[in-house]
Formats: C-alpha cells, sequence, structure tokens
DNA sequence: GGCGCGTAAGAAAACGTTTACGTGACCCTG
DNA sequence: CAGGGTCACGTAAACGTTTTCTTACGCGCC
C-alpha cells in the first residue's frame, strides 16, 4: 500500500494496458480506432489510474498551453473586475486557463506583465493598457504575432482587435443629457490623460459634443485614477468666476469621489451640483442619489473578447479581419445626480 | 533576414556565446561564477537575443509550474477582488503566475474549478469555498498532499492553512457597538447559510453576544448574495409585532441592498433603522450615510495568503505548524449608518 | 498465389529545460 | 614536483508529451 506521490503518466497507462505510450496517447486526443482492443484496456487502465495527462508536457511538444493572460489596470475597480469575469467564464467553459495580472495603471509596468505572461507560453492575450494607439508593446506583439485582443481600448488604427464601448459618442450623450436640462457650464473630470485613452476619447466627445452646442469647454480637472478625496480638486474647480453647474466625470469610481467632496463642501447633488460617471459599475445604482452614468455591459465586453481571442489563436496569424475595434452599445442609466441649474451661486465653505 | 518567427531557446543562446546549453542555465539560475568570460558573454547574448526561459520546459524538469491556481466565489463582491489583488502582487514579486477561476457561489463548481487548475499543473491552491470543515473537496486535497491556503474561510479544525479574520469576535463587537447605542431588538440579515460558513460564524458571533447581552436573538434573515432589491424581505422583517431597530448584515453588498430597500420604504438610516454591514469595501465609505461596518484587511489578507502558501509549497508536505488559521486584526469603521434607537414605531407604506 | 494497399500500433525523435556526472585546468601544499 | 583539491565548464540523460516514420498484419484483386 504505497501512497501514489507521483501521478501516473502517460507511460505508466501504457504499462497497464501493454501498449506503447503512442497507442495511449493517441487514445486520449481521439486519434485511436474507437473500438480496437488495444483502445478499450488503454481506456480502461486511464480510469483505475485516474491519469491526466501532463499540460506541461503536452504544451511544451505542441507549443501551447490552453492558457491565456489577461492584464487589467486593478481589480479594484469593479468595471475591471466585471470584464474579467466574463473572460474567466468564457474561458474556462472553452478549456483554456485565465493567467491573471494587474498593472496598477503603471504603464511601466505592462510590459513587464505581457513579458512574464509570454515566459508562461500563453496562447493569447487580453489587454486593457494605457494607450493603444502608438503603444510599442502592442507593437511588439504585432510583430511576434502573439495574438491579442484590447478591452476597453479604442483604438483608432483598424488592425487591432478590440471590444469596448463607443466612448466618443457615449460622452457626447451626456453632454446632450445635461444640456437638455439647461446646463451650459459643464466641466469635466478625469483620469489623466497619459494613463488612460479612455480618459482622452470621453474627453474627446465631451469637448465635440460642447462646440456643436455651441457652448465653451472648460478645461479638464485632472485627478488621479484612485484619488479617494476629491475635496480641494472640487472646491478650487467651483472657486472660479463662472463654475461649473454640471460635472462629467470619466469613471464612475471618480464620480463617486466627487459626489463626495461635495458633500464634504456643503454641497447637495443634484441641487447645487449635478454629476454623471461612466462605466456604470452596480453598486453606483445603490447610492442616494442614484448615480447618472453611462453603462458598460462588462461582462459581455469580457466574453465577447475571449471569444475573439478564441477565433485569433484559431486562425493562425491571418484573418485580417477580424483585427478590428468591436463596438458594443451602451446605454444611458438615467439617475439622481442630474437636475436642472440652479439659480444663484451656492457658497462653498471656507478652504481648510 | 529571415524573421524570428520563435522564440529563442537556451540552445540558441548557447550557440551564440559558444558555450554549452549547461552553462547558459547556469547563468540564468545564477549558479555560474559571476565575472568568468564565458558567463560574460552567456549574458550578452541572452539580453541581444531576448531570452526568457521557457517556463514549461523547466517546469517539465522541475515538476513545478511557478503558477498557483487562485479560487474565489465572484469578482462581483470586491471583498474577493480585494484579496485577488493581494494574492496576484504577492505572486507576481514572486515569480509565480496566478491562474483565476471563479466559481459563482456554486458549490458544485468548486471541485470542478479545482480540477481544472491541477490539470494545468499548479504549484498550490489559493482558495475561498463555501465551507471550510467538513469539505469533500479540502480532504481530496489533504490526501493529494496538495499545498493549499484558505482565505476567507475560518475552518474550525487546526490542520487548515487559513488567512482570516475573527469572524465571530468582529460580530460581537458590532452587537456591542449596537447595544451602546440603546439597541435591544437586533436583527441579522446574512447570506445563506448553506452557501457560506463565513455568514454562519458572524451569525454564531451575533447569537453569542446576544445572549450574553440578555437580548434575544431574531430569527435570521436569509437572503441571496447576489440579491439586489430586498424590499421586499425588508419590509416583512419589519412588519412583525416587535421589529428589530437595527440590522445587522453578513456583507457590505447586504447592507447597501438593506440601506436601499429601507430608502424605497420611507425610512431613513440611521434615524428609522441602524444598519451595520461586514467587509468594508472601499466604496461603502463613499455611501451617504457611510456605512458603519467591520474592515476586513483584504488585499493584505491576499499577501499573506500567498506568503503562506509560499512557505507551505516550499516545506514540502510536512510543516504541520504551518496548517493552522491565522487571524488577521480588524477594524470597525464608525460611519453614520448607526444611530440612537428611535422612540415610536415609524410607518411602512402598504405592501404592493 | 503474389502483389499492393489500408489500417493498427510500435519505435524513436523531438520540444526546452535542469542537473548528476565527468573532465580538464589550475592552485596549493608538502 | 607530485598529488590532491577546487573550480569552470561540457556531456548527456532525464521530465511527459506528440508525432513522424516504420513495421506488421490482414485483405482483396488480378
Amino acid at each position: 500500500m504505497s501512497s501514489v506521490k507521483t501521478p501516473p503518466t502517460i507511460r505508466t497507462v501504457a504499462a497497464r494496458a501493454e501498449v506503447s505510450v503512442a497507442t495511449v496517447s493517441r487514445v486520449v486526443n481521439g486519434l485511436a480506432p474507437p473500438h480496437s482492443p488495444a483502445t478499450q484496456r488503454v481506456r480502461e487502465a486511464i480510469k483505475e489510474l485516474g491519469f491526466r495527462p501532463n499540460r506541461l508536457g503536452r504544451g511544451l511538444k505542441t507549443a501551447r498551453s490552453s492558457t491565456i493572460g489577461l492584464v487589467i489596470p486593478s481589480l479594484a475597480n469593479p468595471v475591471f473586475a466585471g470584464s474579467v469575469q466574463g473572460v474567466q467564464a468564457a474561458a474556462r467553459a472553452a478549456g483554456y486557463g485565465v493567467l491573471l495580472t494587474a498593472t496598477n495603471y503603471d504603464k511601466g509596468e505592462e510590459a513587464g506583465a505581457v513579458e512574464t505572461l509570454l515566459s508562461h507560453y500563453v496562447d493569447g492575450l487580453i489587454l486593457t493598457v494605457a494607450k493603444s494607439d502608438d503603444s510599442e508593446l502592442l507593437d511588439a506583439l504585432d510583430e511576434r504575432e502573439v495574438p491579442y485582443v484590447l478591452v476597453y481600448n479604442q483604438p483608432s488604427v483598424r488592425h487591432r482587435a478590440a471590444v469596448t464601448v463607443d466612448n466618443v459618442a457615449a460622452a457626447r450623450e451626456v453632454v446632450e443629457l445635461l444640456k437638455s436640462y439647461g446646463h451650459d457650464r459643464i466641466g469635466m473630470v478625469a483620469g489623466q490623460f497619459c494613463d488612460s485613452d479612455r480618459a482622452r476619447l470621453r474627453w474627446l466627445g465631451y469637448d465635440d459634443a460642447m462646440l456643436r452646442a455651441g457652448l465653451e469647454p472648460d478645461p479638464v480637472i485632472e485627478v488621479a485614477f484612485e484619488a479617494t478625496d476629491l475635496t480641494q480638486e472640487i472646491r478650487d474647480a467651483l472657486s472660479v468666476p463662472e463654475p461649473p453647474t454640471a460635472l462629467f466625470c470619466s469613471t464612475d469610481l471618480i464620480a463617486v469621489a466627487v459626489m463626495g467632496a461635495a458633500t464634504r463642501l456643503g454641497l447637495e447633488v443634484p441641487r447645487d451640483l449635478s454629476v454623471v460617471g461612466f462605466d456604470g459599475i452596480a453598486m453606483t445604482a445603490a447610492l442616494r442619489p442614484q448615480l447618472t452614468t453611462i453603462v458598460q455591459p462588462t461582462e459581455t465586453m469580457g466574453r465577447e473578447a475571449f471569444a475573439l481571442l478564441a477565433k485569433l489563436m484559431a486562425s493562425g496569424e491571418e484573418a485580417e479581419s477580424l483585427r478590428a475595434p468591436t463596438l458594443l452599445s451602451h446605454s444611458l442609466r438615467r439617475g439622481e445626480t442630474v437636475g436642472p441649474v440652479r439659480t444663484g451661486r451656492p457658497k462653498l465653505p471656507p478652504p481648510v
């Protein structure tokens, strides 16, 4: 009764079934005659020994690992967590494992993360990166012919596979909504542009819609992504001669921080200030007042991204047709944080 | 000028540096003399070729994949996302990859997920499971001698490695806090016990503290984890002769749903009803009123879990001393959702 | 009855590493 | 200067698969 320390290998099975390892391999991969006596014996042996083919050995030979790599900025933002959930579900259904890496919004870490994943021999990558247009990292992947799909990134170049919503159009909708409530001084709070092309596209939509509507865009209020206390920034932004009456925030997380700041400044949303977010993370629906925001189908985006990657991996390196941005439709959640313009100027408490 | 289709192998490097593959391997693993001419040449060759050792080959030889498996119920709950973040960071720093799987709170999926991970030859597992005490799954892992660490689970058996807070003690604190505000009818809202031993332990602490304080525990209000609208449940719970004046929720997500329900029922928190959560997910600090809750150090828990797993993996299968629950300290965030008991009974709107 | 053909299964060579072992070169000591 | 010890490096055998080539066998056909 020696305990089975090491798992059975293909050789163990071969010995037990009194066949060669080649036969076992064929049975495992469904290439053997289905009813031959040898095949039967192999099947029995596999079952008796509880044999599971070693993916490392297989991967070494076939140069594929049944594993994909996933790179996201951070899990602290539920919008990314959502897409991870989707990718993971789809991958598992297809028999793939998912190696996860977070870059913490650090552009420098992106390359390292990808490198790590590639050294694990992932068959493909799903990425959310800072910039998707002129990115050395993506260029390198193109050159190395590593299949990849972007999520949340919306590249303007046409040869990159991506799954995203139309950030520009969505931002325009937000401006139009605010305008319909009578706002004409609309500010935008955004994560630093250098850290995110999403923020930039959303700003582009904002800027464009403002100009079209004959309104003057404000200079954007740039903040850090993880910033949790924006009291100072918001106070400053509202202390100008003609302060904005509505703020469009480039993410829900920022919108939540802005609402917190507003409260601390003694302002009531939406009476004194309207706020709109972007992402549609679930919990902002539970806030009072409920956040008005653009809702992205996060989990679906993840699933779609995997589906696309699977096609890319299957079709080798050709299939140029697949390498293009896919736009999924977003929706506008009309919450309670947008209201009519307040007449008269709210009073801010003196700065600390 | 043929394009480099396949990445360089140790052999390519060896040829370039005019040494044997063994020497290259030693340089890569830091076992070579640091300043010998051969070593220098190898270093150069590695840099010039951009060589990264193939983990599959290495893994095949060393029987370890430098990969760990991570199993969590869902990423939709930020408390799990936090621990994943911690695990991931620690793992990456130690050169490990992280294979992620979510079970969607489905106990049946746990075994399948683990099986998938094991077939990827992970070196160890970090798990958050439904029940950690009498679990066939964990028994099987014990028998197979797979190193693993539990997170959020707090097993009562002593031989399971785990990283958690003291759920029972924390729940007691909550009851004491509420009592200090004068509450003596305190209800508990919890995820279904069969789906989570955490919920059970928190209830145990609640029950114990209530009895100690000479109060009568209410029957628990069991709800689904993902439930987002609890209006009906809360109405029912408050429609009894002597309704609770405070509700202790077994997770923050549930607490948020309860607050939403309260609002819909025309109740004001904390004036008409006090609410306490458990987890301390970041966004509940941004809610108005800010949620009073037990804060778990989620990211630290992830980091600690990996550190513990690393020790387990290193020490082979002995090291019984490591296989025991580690309790990390939690804290009580005194938010704004707990207030003094209201005199007089709030009026509920008629049911739909 | 010899010939070729299709099929089943085995032998063996890869895949990219690590590592036990072997072989010189060199230095130190007596 | 002989001998042993140390050190740097090379040789080659694994690790668990897949896959190409062979080989062996049974069959039908002319």
